[in-house]
DNA sequence: TGTACATCAGTGAACGCGCGTTCACTGATGTAC
DNA sequence: TGTACATCAGTGAACGCGCGTTCACTGATGTAC
């Protein structure tokens, strides 16, 4: 699965196992939340000692970042995927509630409770603005709705995060709408808050999404 | 300031330390989140011993979960006082964003990532029905926009939610729509995902708000 | 093919830590007569 | 007003726990000649 062109027993071992960490983590953390992640209970799981894992990992810090990392390589996947059905703005949104779902735990790492003072390397928000990327060209591909808000003003002029993407500010103005209420709706469903209430959320995020695509 | 009432000296004495439990308490949670808060080090900042704290509380749990009730209550405070000012879902939005970035973690508190397993006791889950109302009241003053959506139709069929609340379901979606869309602007301005974008996140939220009173 | 050496995954004991919680207690404050 | 008693806030020692991390080590795997 995460065979990086191991060639000898011993990295291909090295492989599994590290893989083997990063699934027991990730169980951990669908169990119990990320704040409730241990070493020695991983290795525990696997039968060996805590000190083990410092073959692979620096720390616990370090294993941490890493599935930050992997959940952020796996929704720039699923996007990525998704834009090239070339179904526009709508697969990805559907692409971003399904990956959503599946592990909603993976979901709050990336976009829940930030923990004060942590700040992710580099290459994670390099990873980050690649997800915005993509949802910028499908937005840049939709017809102009003709309306230009003050907001779209203020975002012309603060397009810095846009890197360079020729997309009008119409669009940009739309790629940030779209983001902020398919989250809005996403993280209180995720977070438990729709449970009673008795409409259906997968609904209102489609009638969300419907507002998004009308205008 | 939270005077319950206190009569003899030993009431008042208790309320004054409750009260100062509390904000050591919030002053951790502001620092470090909810994960982190410890009870052995609110009793080291007070100069007691840990065991000391069992006299006002039964254990940590309890105290968090009265943290939690904390926050849903001054949400609906501000909210209700909001209500009041009759500049209606507009003045919410503000009081919203207002209340959020005063203490972005308790915030967090309330609709960051949910602890699996946890519920909360029915007293909360009535303050956030609580809070709802105000909107719903808020929504339903709004003149009718004349449009109906097919998740209008869903969400009338699905009202248990508005308790008897005699809003028409247009209102109801507005009311939910501009529930997800603010939280969805909040929850990744505080999370911090707009850090380098460039853009103002107030205008965004402005924005935002518009948009949803526009229609 | 066989031997000498290097690499390296994993062990197990240990360190120091902070946690939540309990318990028998002390001493100050409040109450009843 | 004074005395005997009850209440109760807070102490300090202890329990058991699990954590992250380090370190010197063993033994299996791989490499060079």
């Amino acid at each position: 699965m995460v065979d990086t062109g191991a060639r000898t027993p011993r990295e291909r071992y090295r492989a599994h196992v590290r893989a083997e960490i990063r699934e027991r983590a990730w169980e951990q953390i669908t169990a119990a939340g990320a704040s409730a992640l241990s070493l020695n209970a991983i290795a525990r799981q696997m039968g060996m000692s805590g000190a083990a894992l410092y073959r692979y990992w620096a720390g616990r810090d370090e294993l941490i970042t890493d599935l930050v990392r992997e959940a952020y390589r796996s929704l720039a996947d699923t996007f990525r995927a998704a834009s090239e059905s070339g179904a526009g703005p709508a697969a990805l949104a559907h692409a971003l509630r399904g990956w959503a779902l599946e592990d909603p735990q993976r979901y709050f790492l990336v976009y829940g409770t930030p923990v004060p003072g942590y700040h992710a390397p580099d290459d994670i928000t390099l990873i980050a603005s690649e997800i915005m990327t993509i949802l910028l060209d499908a937005c840049a591909a939709l017809s102009p709705d003709g309306t230009a808000t003050p907001f779209d003003t203020h975002v012309e002029a603060h397009r810095a995060w846009a890197d360079g993407h020729p997309a009008p500010p119409e669009a940009l103005r739309r790629a940030l709408a779209f983001w902020t209420r398919l989250h809005g709706v996403l993280s209180l469903e995720l977070a438990g808050h729709f449970t009673g209430m008795g409409f259906d959320p997968a609904l209102m995020f489609a009638a969300e999404l419907a507002d998004l695509s009308a205008h």
